[in-house]
DNA sequence: CTGTATCCTTAAAGATACTG
DNA sequence: CAGTATCTTTAAGGATACAG
């Protein structure tokens, strides 16, 4: 990234933490089990340079924790809070989309599955609290209490 | 972005499409009912010429499609298409994780509504076939039909 | 194994000016 | 309004060497 989003909104603002190269690889590799330095690097092939910032940086971010594993502080784990496994919704979002869209049905790198049935995981879907489906047209967006005089006024505008 | 991904996964895939400074940007005001060039500059502020470059890469992924709205084709307007309009949820995923760990409750930028009733729409879930929630760690990634040698390895190393 | 310190190269971001 | 052409700057990515 050249800049940091300066906008306040929820999309620039989750930019500015995950809107990188690699981020987004290393949360899926700690979903995917690793939570060592070497896993993460082998995995992704990221520089090890690189791999040492994010990792900083996601940590300043409350995204992993680093953890002790070794006797003399030499081997750690990075492991994802709550915060990083909160993520789960994004990444499968992702994941489901680039699958159909990208990839198509029946090429798909990597598919989600009930662990308890083993039958594939349904695409996300948005519901209403009745546990309706919502389409993309049923959703508004309003702004909310943290909205800077520009998000309300550009959303005000909308309709 | 330095480089593509060339891992053959969902993610990866996903992240050389949409993985740049101002790509989700674009599409949030795609979704807000952004349609000519001039909204979008405005409502982001991101440069004309990464604009120009940005819309045309987007278009020809398929993104967004582009239709003439003046009369000698001076005017246009760029709207999602059906893969594009897939990216709600993906949109939505990103908003209500930066509204609840980025922002916090009470200090929401956006909210999102349900436009019937008004209320506001629960968290995205991922949910079985029956209906009922799955948790991060009740979702298993298998290799699927296009994996690749290494992410089969890969996956079959989990547990 | 888990990093840090340097250095170098590339490309992404963006300002400015111009066009139909 | 909706771009394109150029040019400059900056920072992100990554290779290499070294260290506890």
């Amino acid at each position: 990234m050249a800049n940091r989003h300066t906008q306040t909104c929820a999309i620039a603002a989750a930019l500015n933490i995950l809107g990188d190269h690699w981020t987004l690889l290393l949360v899926r590799e700690a979903f995917y089990g690793a939570t060592r330095f070497g896993e993460f690097q082998r995995n992704t092939g990221i520089a090890k340079t690189l791999l040492s910032d994010r990792l900083f940086f996601l940590e300043k971010e409350g995204i992993f924790r680093k953890e002790d594993v070794g006797e003399r502080g030499t081997r750690y784990a990075y492991y994802l809070t709550e915060k990083g496994r909160a993520l789960e919704t994004v990444m499968i979002a992702l994941m489901q989309w680039s699958n159909e869209y990208v990839y198509g049905r029946g090429k798909e790198p990597v598919q989600l599955l009930d662990r308890s049935t083993g039958k594939p995981v349904p695409q996300l879907q948005l519901r209403n609290r009745k546990g309706e489906a919502l389409g993309a047209m049923d959703v508004a967006f309003r702004a909310g209490p943290g909205a800077s005089k520009a998000t309300r006024r550009r959303l005000e505008s909308i309709e």
